[in-house]
DNA sequence: CTTGCACTACTA
DNA sequence: AGTAGTGCAAGA
């Protein structure tokens, strides 16, 4: 093979290449997924020093100088044709140290997108100025108050952290863990650094009737205590909770249990004090400087513990042994940019590279749980059915035929039964008032029983273009001409637009003498952290539930109807969720806490909450999803693009045996309405699904599908998402 | 025989 | 993606 003719680049100087393994092996950050391998480069004697595994340089690619990774410096290279110099090292901190380059390698694969896309995810900005940041004095940082709003510390337990031997000579102080099926062996082994996976439901905290803390057993006292344990041992611990506001509360609980945010009033402890007592928060909306501050912090190995939003699922964390999901239903933990990873997969392959132990843990149970656990992949820990009664609030259903029986007075949004047991929540302490989010819930649904519609073949949902009287599958694109529903037999559909807004007001008005705070994103107030324990009418959308110092006495969760409606594929979920994230902040039954659910909501969710069974909703939800070939249990990938270039990628891929195609079907409604789904006008989705035992290879046919079809062809571009939540 | 721009090939 | 190199058509 002749080798390449070469000009020598305009600008370029012979440079001279290092001595010792004078090749650096880049990951260069383009987004096109045919040119997503590794390219080799000289390294200049003049950064013969500098550049190490997980730097970052500038390159020249092509004709032009790209960003890129140095994975790894060697003697020689395999490429044939000559090698260009790196051009610039940018800094010497190696940002992508070898076990991320492996985790972002693995993620790309898994989701079958590009490494250099990945990596964007998983390396934040370089902020020059943070690097050269000297540690804080040792002195500056005595005495710092903890996080902001924080109860009184609990008395320290056990041996000072860190202080004792570094190695797993402390002995394994469970604690709360100790009351679970399977938490002590749990936390066990995961101190003693095995790759054990456990799913873990947790319970509501506990009070009592006056508004006291009983025990230190909320999830982020369990959390912190498993921490502490695995931290103890001498090994790292990496902890993804949906949002700042799970994270400040994780946070005050480290605080509590003897941990220090080693990165609190931008400065970073110092090294010794950080080693031992340190965690670091890394959030998504934290300005540059901090972000990049708490990352390196992390990455020097200044703290050991990590806690932080989705982006925190790639931190780099020396000898990690224990990964935690918190809330791994929640959809913020759901990466919006490409290939759209989800942190609880990303952690579980993270368990699997670095070899340790993962918790995903929640106040429900999402069915990619529940498939872990039966696969055997992951065991289940949890309280025994007796302490959850104990624990959780009683839960009453106001139905509309619990409610008829109260006569014309069910006519009423919010039913008599609800209203009192509002008056006598106020009575005891706050009470929770759960209003769906303002705006509106596109749904079709049977016009007689109201039970979603779906596509008798695929069991897509049915859409309804205006003007348009056939139903038509919005996956597989078929025309329900003649659908009749599985429920009732009725033949009409419609489409069910629900308002939900009023409520506060409403309540407010009837409630004159009681204080009514309001939380939620569009409020004025925006959205409470935390409550006192007044008697106060607290309403909120979902999510944006204040805690209540000493827990709620009860909660409304109202318009259930609207909460458990939808096409969506996860919605059953989701509402549960939601309900449980209300009415786990109120108090237990034995201290007098009541939840009502008001309003026609799907009888299995409510069924759920009444009986605080989230494991059995999980384990119903997944055996639907296995009968329908619905994910978890299948993989799927959809493929986005002008219809051209989707027929294309089809045409030219070797699908895996036992993969099918639904669609493709037009991603914009026909009738002209808003683009679904950020796709173009006039693109068109297909989904591929193949069983989950041929996952890697569906994946890797796609790709290999949508990278092989040059850009020369010109139909356009196809994106491709595997795993989507939302296949409508 | 020039100039302008669409088309395509390539990136170490 | 982004760019340089190639080929063909209109202009002088």
């Amino acid at each position: 093979m002749p080798a390449p003719r070469r000009r020598p680049a305009p600008g370029a100087q012979a440079v001279t290449a290092a001595d010792d393994l004078p090749v650096a092996r880049v990951v260069v950050e383009v987004p096109v997924l045919r040119l997503d391998h590794t390219y080799d480069y000289l390294v200049p004697v003049s950064m013969a020093d500098g550049v190490t595994a997980g730097v970052r340089v500038k390159v020249r690619f092509g004709a032009q100088d790209v960003d890129g990774y140095v994975l790894e410096r060697l003697a020689t290279s395999e490429h044939e044709g000559t090698l260009r110099p790196l051009r610039r090292l940018v800094s010497t901190e190696p940002v992508l140290p070898n076990a991320s380059a492996r985790l972002c390698r693995v993620v790309a694969e898994h989701y079958a997108g590009s490494m250099s896309d990945v990596v964007r995810l998983a390396v934040p900005p370089r902020h020059a100025r943070t690097e050269d940041e000297p540690l804080a004095e040792a002195a500056v940082t005595t005495g710092e108050q903890p996080h902001n709003g924080s109860r009184s510390p609990m008395a320290p337990d056990g041996p000072a952290p860190g202080a004792s031997a570094p190695h797993g000579s402390a002995p394994t102080d469970a604690g709360p863990w100790s009351g679970l099926a399977g938490g002590e062996a749990f936390l066990r082994h995961a101190a003693s650094g095995a790759a054990v996976r456990g799913v873990w439901t947790a319970l509501p905290g506990r009070w009592t009737a006056g508004g006291s803390v009983l025990a230190d057993d909320g999830w982020e006292d369990m959390v912190a205590r498993a921490v502490r344990v695995v931290r103890d041992s001498g090994r790292g611990v990496l902890v993804v909770l949906p949002d700042a506001r799970d994270v400040d509360r994780l946070s005050r609980a480290l605080d509590a249990a003897g941990l220090r945010d080693a990165t609190a009033s931008g400065r970073t402890l110092p090294d010794d004090v950080g080693r031992a007592h340190g965690y670091v928060r890394l959030l998504a909306d934290d300005g540059p400087a901090q972000r990049y501050r708490a990352f390196l912090a992390a990455l020097r190995g200044h703290a050991r513990v990590v806690i932080g939003t989705r982006a925190a699922a790639f931190a780099p964390v020396a000898e990690l042994g224990l990964a935690v999901v918190w809330e791994d239903d929640d959809p913020l933990h759901a990466e919006q940019r490409a290939p759209y990873p989800h942190v609880r997969e990303v952690l579980a392959l993270r368990s699997e590279a670095e070899g340790c132990a993962l918790l995903v843990a929640g106040l429900g149970r999402s069915v990619e749980a529940q498939a872990l656990v039966r696969s055997g992949w992951a065991h289940e820990i949890g309280a025994a059915r007796a302490v959850v009664r104990e624990r959780a609030p009683r839960v009453r259903a106001l139905t509309r035929v619990e409610v008829a029986r109260e006569g014309p007075a069910a006519v009423a949004r919010i039913p008599s039964a609800a209203w009192r047991i509002a008056r006598e929540g106020l009575a005891q302490g706050p009470v929770l008032v759960q209003v769906p989010r303002a705006g509106y819930v596109p749904v079709t649904a049977c016009g007689t029983c109201r039970e979603p519609a779906d596509c008798p073949d695929c069991h897509g949902p049915l859409g309804l273009a205006s003007g348009s009287s056939t139903p038509q599958c919005r996956w597989c694109g078929r025309l329900a001409a003649a659908w009749s529903c599985p429920r009732c037999h009725g033949s009409t559909l419609r489409s069910v637009l629900v308002g939900s807004e009023r409520t506060a007001e409403e309540l407010g008005r009837a409630f004159t003498n009681v204080p009514v705070r309001i939380s939620g994103a569009r409020s004025a107030g925006g959205v409470l952290a935390t409550v006192s324990g007044a008697s106060a009418l607290v309403v909120a959308t979902p999510g944006a539930e204040p805690v209540a110092a000493g827990g709620y006495a009860a909660a409304l969760l109202l318009d259930a109807g609207v909460a458990t409606a939808g096409t969506q594929l996860r919605t059953r979920q989701d509402a549960v969720r939601r309900w449980l994230t209300a009415a786990s902040l109120v108090r237990p039954a034995t201290a007098g806490g009541v939840v009502a659910v008001v309003g026609d909501g799907d009888e299995v969710v409510t069924g759920a909450l009444v009986r605080w069974d989230p494991a059995g909703l999980a384990d119903r939800e997944l055996d639907e999803r296995v009968e329908l070939g619905l994910p978890p249990a299948v993989r799927v990938g959809a493929l986005t693009g002008p219809r051209q270039a989707v027929m294309a990628v089809l045409a030219e891929t070797t699908l895996p045996p036992g993969a099918t195609v639904l669609g493709p079907v037009p991603v914009t409604p026909a009738d002209g309405g808003a683009p679904v789904l950020g796709g173009e006008l006039g693109d068109v989705r297909a989904i591929v699904r193949a069983p989950r035992g041929e996952g890697r290879l569906l994946a890797a046919s796609l790709r290999a599908g949508v990278a092989g079809r040059g850009a020369r062809r010109g139909a356009g571009t196809v994106r491709l998402h595997m795993d989507v939540a939302d296949l409508v």
